[in-house]
DNA sequence: ATGCAGATCGGGAAATTTGCCCGAGGGAAT
DNA sequence: ATTCCCTCGGGCAAATTTCCCGATCTGCAT
């Protein structure tokens, strides 16, 4: 609650991977209007720091461990509404691009785009307006002109949820017991995915879920 | 060739993000007997740097467009056989791992790791020591513990390929007419698969078969 | 020659899973 | 209040998996 409005835009930088926080800190410090107040690793330790700094622009890499990434945005703007929040990532998924959006983000750059747009998007989103880079933008425009319907989109949280831990490669049993589900539901789940995504093969709905950014590998 | 040997230690720098690279770039030259020399975001632009430089180290992320990133290994040290490559990754799978040294790298190290460890062991591999980070050492310390015979070795040829159409996607019937085998030869193999590599679910199979390099994606 | 090993190809039968339909409960929207 | 959708599971025939088996064919050592 110091003078961080009026001089340069202070910065709370949250990405798991230490070398790489350590990477866009200097390259983000490199400008000297920027400040990198706080990092974080996590979703938690995310929450805390912005409690504690208040910075004007949260940058995020919203792949962390356990999928936090969209729960550290809403828990974060549902405590300042006008916090402003550059999701950082490494695909451009138009699921995960929209997810970031609803979730609360202001800006959405992926790790592909030059250093120049990832500046340019920061101060953007410090002003209060809304920024992609170009690819994104670019994903977006085409999945909204295509009828696809995401394949994702007409799935339920539930039914996402056991799509990604079969792609994990989780036997039905185990899915059922970490969801305390039985063993049919979950492979009603499974028939149902099957029979929405129009996947025929396990394998193909383990290429959607890579595809669709619920896996890694 | 000039006297790059005498004086610290000149680095190529190959990943495609481009902030990554840019990121990585100012944390190495901040330890000042680095030289980030040349930069590359592909496997065939890595190739020709290495020509042009001859960099003292290759630091490279695996996990580009096209899984060229082995190949780029395969082809520098190809050229060079005393050429250090010290891979960094995302990820610390066994397979990866082991695929990387075995490709010739001379070090492995996560994003996960502190950014002094990845300096560590440029400075390692550079000494012509091979280099892995805690995390890597121990992933590999554990699967060397169990008798895994890197899983592809025990399967015959047809077996291979019908894990690869499998992991690709195809129905049983599609493999059965690809191959001209009845659909029950298939299941059979199907079958005999699973229970050599261990996997108990058709999602585990894809992800092997993408671990060994039998499918993209 | 002979035998052995192993890869390839498929049949058979029991056990399990899938495919598909159905109903019930809860929550959100109208 | 009513409708809609998501969640959760039962039921049952059809399909698949699992595991066993035998038949070729090849290479290779005896």
């Amino acid at each position: 609650m110091t003078t961080a409005k009026t001089r340069g835009i202070s910065i709370l930088l949250v990405d798991d991977h230490p070398v790489v926080r350590q990477g866009y800190r200097r390259v983000l410090e490199h400008q000297d209007d920027f400040r990198v107040v706080a990092e974080a690793d996590n979703a938690a330790e995310a929450y805390r720091a912005f409690k504690a700094h208040a910075p004007n622009v949260v940058v995020m890499d919203i792949s962390m461990p356990g999928a936090s990434g969209l729960e550290a945005i809403r828990n974060i703007r549902a405590r300042d509404a006008d916090a402003r929040i550059l999701v950082f990532s490494m695909h451009s998924e138009a699921a995960q691009v929209k997810a970031a959006f609803g979730a609360g983000a202001s800006g959405f750059v992926t790790k592909g785009s030059e250093p120049a747009e990832l500046i340019q998007a920061i101060r953007s989103v410090a002003r209060g307006e809304h920024a992609m880079s170009g690819d994104v933008a670019r994903v977006l425009a085409l999945q909204s002109l295509a009828p696809t319907k995401s394949a994702l989109d007409q799935l339920g949280e539930r039914e996402i949820e056991i799509l990604r831990q079969l792609a994990a490669g989780s036997t039905k049993e185990q899915i059922a017991e970490n969801l305390n589900l039985s063993t049919k539901t979950v492979q009603n789940y499974h028939y149902l995915i099957k029979a929405k995504t129009g996947m025929r093969t396990d394998a193909q709905l383990v290429r959607l879920a890579v595809e669709c950014g619920l896996a890694n590998l």
